[in-house]
DNA sequence: TCTCCGATTTGAACGTGTTCAACTTTCGGA
DNA sequence: TCCGAAAGTTGAACACGTTCAAATCGGAGA
C-alpha cells in the first residue's frame, strides 16, 4: 500500500509518531491489539455495530473483556479502526486513477465509485457509523482533531486530483476545490447511506449527473459573467471553513 | 398556537390522526403519555441526553419504568418530542416574520437565525440529538417515514415564504426552491451542531454572508446567461430528490 | 538466580436501556 | 350490579457497555 506515502504532510505528529511506532511494534501488547482490532472489524462486517457485543469481540480475540478496553478507551473506538481499514482499501484503489491519464470528471467520477463500491458489503452498518461519526465530540466525526490525519489523507486525494489536471479555472476556486470536493463526498456518502434502492443505484445515478455538473461549474467559474458568482461562494465558504483551520 | 393549522396538507392520514385524537384525549392513558413527556423534556434539558436515564423520567413522571416503555419504545422515541417541542416553538416564532413584508432574504435570514435562537440553550444536547436522527433507521432521522409530518411542517415554511416572495426567479426553481432551503436549513443545524465558537457566532456569521448569496443566486436564475446552470442543477436535484417521493 | 516494577490481563461488579409475565384498573354491556 | 376484556401499570430480570481492584507476566538490574 503505497497510500502511506500520502501522510507525510506534517500532521498531528503525535497520532502519526503513534501510528508509525505501532506498525514496526511486534511487542506482546501490539500483538493484543492487533488481534482484537481484526476480530472487531470482522464481526462489524458480518454481524454490525449493535449486534456484535464487546464480548463476543473479546471472546473471539482471545482475550477478557477488561482487556480490550485497556487498549481501546469504547467501542466506538473500535469503530474508527473499521473505518480506516475502508479508507487504506479505498486509497488503495484510487491510486491506478490518479496515475491515469482521463479527463477530471472521469477521475473524479472513478474515486467516488470505487469509494462506494469499497464500502457496499457494508450498507447497514455505514448507517450506524454515520450515527456515531455525527456527533461533534466523537472521535470518528470528520471534523474531530483526531480524525484530521484521516481527513488530510482524503484531501490529499482530491488535491492530487485537482493538481493534475490542466481543466482551466478560477485560481482561487483551484486552491480551494480539494476541500470543496471532500465535502461532496462526505455528502455523497451521508446520501449513499440513506439510498434504499438496490444496490444504491441512486446513488450511482447521482455520481453520474453530479459529476459533469460539477465539471461544468468549475470550467465556468472561470469566465467574466460567473466572476461574482465564484468569488462570493469563495467568501462564503472561507467564513464557513477557514483556510487557516484545521 | 396557531402553527397547528399549516398541519392541514393531507399527509400521513395516520400519524395525524393519531396526533389529533391525542390532543382532544383527555384519558388516563394520555395525561400518564404527557407527564413522561414533560419528565423527559425537562431532565434532557437539564442534564442532556445520556445524564438522564429512563429511571430518572419515569420516577420524575411518577410512574414505573416499564411503563414508559408502554408508551415510547425507546428512549430515542422520547427524543423526537424534544424536537417537536422546539419545532413548534420555532414555528410561531416564524408566524410574524413570514407576515411581514420585508425582502425575502430578511425573511430567511429571521427564519434561520429564530431556528438558531431556539436551539441555542440545547447546543450539547444537539450534537447527540443530531448523532441519533443521522442513523437511517431511526424514527427522529428527517428522511425517515415517521418523520414525514414533521418534514412537510417545516417544508410549509419555506413553502410559505417562496409564495409570497415577488423576487424573479426561474419558474422551475421556484417550485423547487422550498426543498431546496429545508435542505440548506438542514445543513446548517449541522454546522451550528459542530460549531464550538462561543454562541455559535460562527454559525451566525455564516447566515449573514450565505442567505445574500443566496438570494443573489436565486435572482440570477431568471437570466439567460444562468440558463445551464440553473437548467442542470434542477436535473440533479431531481435525480437527487425526486418530485414524487415523500 | 533473584527481585522488583511497570506493563498487561483478569473477571466480578456497576449502571444502563429494555423486556416481560403478572397484576390492577377501567368501563361497556348483560 | 356484576362480568370480562381491554387498557394500563408494575418491578424484577436480562444483556449490554464500562470500570476497577487485584492478579499475573516479563524483563532489567543486583
Amino acid at each position: 500500500m503505497g497510500s502511506v506515502t500520502h501522510t507525510d504532510n506534517g500532521s498531528s505528529p503525535a497520532a502519526e509518531q503513534a501510528a508509525r511506532g505501532r506498525a514496526a511494534d511486534t511487542s506482546r501488547g501490539e500483538q493484543t491489539r492487533q488481534a482484537i482490532v481484526a476480530s472487531a472489524i470482522r464481526l462489524f462486517g458480518e454481524a454490525g455495530y449493535e449486534k456484535t457485543t464487546m464480548r463476543a469481540i473479546a471472546a473471539d480475540a482471545g482475550v477478557s473483556v477488561g482487556n480490550a478496553y485497556y487498549y481501546f478507551p469504547a467501542k466506538e473506538a473500535l469503530v474508527s479502526e473499521f473505518y480506516l481499514e475502508l479508507q487504506r482499501e479505498h486509497l488503495a484503489r484510487v491510486e491506478p486513477i490518479l496515475a491515469g491519464g482521463t479527463s477530471f470528471g472521469d477521475r473524479l467520477a472513478a474515486i467516488l465509485r470505487e469509494g462506494i463500491e469499497v464500502w457496499a458489503p457494508h450498507h447497514a452498518f455505514a448507517g450506524r457509523f454515520i450515527g456515531i461519526a455525527a456527533v461533534p465530540g466523537s472521535p470518528v466525526s470528520p471534523f474531530s482533531e483526531e480524525s484530521s490525519d484521516a481527513r488530510e489523507l482524503a484531501t490529499s486525494i482530491f488535491h492530487r486530483l485537482v493538481d493534475s489536471t490542466e481543466t482551466k479555472m478560477d485560481p482561487q476556486l483551484r486552491a480551494r476545490l480539494p476541500q470543496l470536493l471532500w465535502l461532496a463526498q462526505l455528502g455523497l456518502v451521508v446520501y449513499w447511506v440513506h439510498d434504499t434502492t438496490p444496490g444504491q443505484r441512486r446513488t450511482r445515478a447521482v455520481v453520474d449527473l453530479a459529476v459533469p455538473y460539477l465539471e461544468y461549474l468549475v470550467g465556468a467559474s472561470r469566465m467574466k459573467i460567473f466572476k461574482p458568482l465564484t468569488t462570493r461562494g469563495l467568501t462564503l465558504l472561507e467564513a464557513v471553513w477557514p483556510r487557516t483551520a484545521a
